[in-house]
DNA sequence: AGCTTTAGCTATGGCTATTAGCCTTAGCTG
DNA sequence: CAGCTAAGGCTAATAGCCATAGCTAAAGCT
């Protein structure tokens, strides 16, 4: 038994006590955002389903927006995970790209109200702290390096790693997202009216840098 | 003077009145949209702005739904009529098409509010009505219509006709106008970090259905 | 065992949408 | 032109929201 509280030097019970806490309040706000829509969080619904008052879960996050803020944090965390997972099953180059991307699209797809959160703009008085922007950042230059890699291995035209390249493959992914959230929610990323056109998406990204003539 | 009143059987001149009002509720609701993000549209700020008590308000719409249903309508007839206008300036076929889209994504691009409530699901307790809906589907109707014209003049292949072909370029539509409006909002049409890709990405859209082999 | 901190509570304030009911007057109609 | 109708404002009130202040009990660290 005594090996049990060998690692904790100070507060450690109370410590995963309150993680726990913080991690339920998310995954409810998490529930009640893909019920209600991103922008329609309550603070006093997720306090009803936890069966305490409002002002308790101020013990836990400073404001509404605090919450918005750590789940924004937590998507982009996610995404930019399954950016990483998707692209390091395939080779290198050109499948590595397009798996990570389409392993992105996939998460977001399934997991709406966070991916409504980093892709819209859903919450009049929210923008991001800094800190959980950081991840958008690193999640962004991830994508960076997939492209710089299928140019590398010269799978893409080089001008697919400009900002133009960048930046039009952020307009092909938010435009999947968006349109698969906004017009036909709740159906598998396989069978989505728009996210199943990922690979079309990809090959007209392809069509637009192809490779140096060889 | 009796020219004036000639034309109307019953109940004009309150009519007109009427009819200015619900107007000018929808300006400035459309300009607190603009600095609030579409989701945050308060009666009480729209009843401050003008003058009046907030109850007084419901004489004019049923509830904020109703003001949110009026905007959703008066952006998707005005975003109809933008594709409409930019496509008439252009010879028929591919010039038409891209004339069209590119004038759909600029009003969009210069009307962020109205855009957003188009484009994305940014209120949590609304969803268009019937009639507000419409004219989207005309919008919609009338870029199948343009595909078809630039496949039917054989600018394009015949599968850019297709369900497939429609909602890619729907995908690539909203990814321009969501990529602007979400992390770029405030910039013009023409050098928006997004928006000034929009030939490139009809470029995409072009290379992905090249016409026939003539 | 004692003390500190945590995590709950209630009460309160100020905001919101919405409903009910009253009242004045604009302006239509006979 | 006189009278009536209804449009368009109002106040009061309900129910919900976020947020703050301050209290209390117990959990658990030392």
């Amino acid at each position: 038994m005594a090996s049990t509280h060998a690692a904790a030097p100070g507060g450690d019970r109370r410590r995963q006590r309150r993680a726990a806490t913080k991690a339920e309040i998310l995954r409810i706000a998490a529930e009640l955002m893909a019920a209600e829509g991103a922008g329609g969080l309550s603070l006093s619904a997720i306090a009803r389903r936890m069966g305490i008052q409002p002002p308790s879960l101020y013990k836990y996050f400073s404001s509404r927006n605090a919450v918005y803020d750590a789940l924004f944090a937590e998507g982009q965390r996610a995404f930019s995970a399954a950016l990483r997972e998707g692209a390091e099953g395939a080779p290198p180059g050109l499948p590595a790209l397009e798996a990570g991307v389409t392993a992105g699209l996939r998460w977001a797809v399934e997991h709406p109200p966070l991916a409504q959160l980093l892709f819209w703009r859903p919450v009049p008085g929210f923008t991001p702290s800094a800190e959980s922007y950081a991840p958008a950042l690193e999640a962004v230059g991830r994508i960076a390096d997939l492209v710089a890699g299928a140019v590398h291995e010269g799978h893409l035209h080089p001008d697919a790693a400009t900002d133009e390249g960048r930046e039009l493959l952020g307009v092909l992914l938010a435009g999947v997202v968006t349109q698969q959230l906004a017009n036909d929610p709740g159906t598998a990323f396989a069978e989505g009216r728009f996210s199943r056109h990922t690979p079309a998406v990809l090959r007209a990204f392809r069509l637009h840098y192809p490779p140096p003539a060889a």
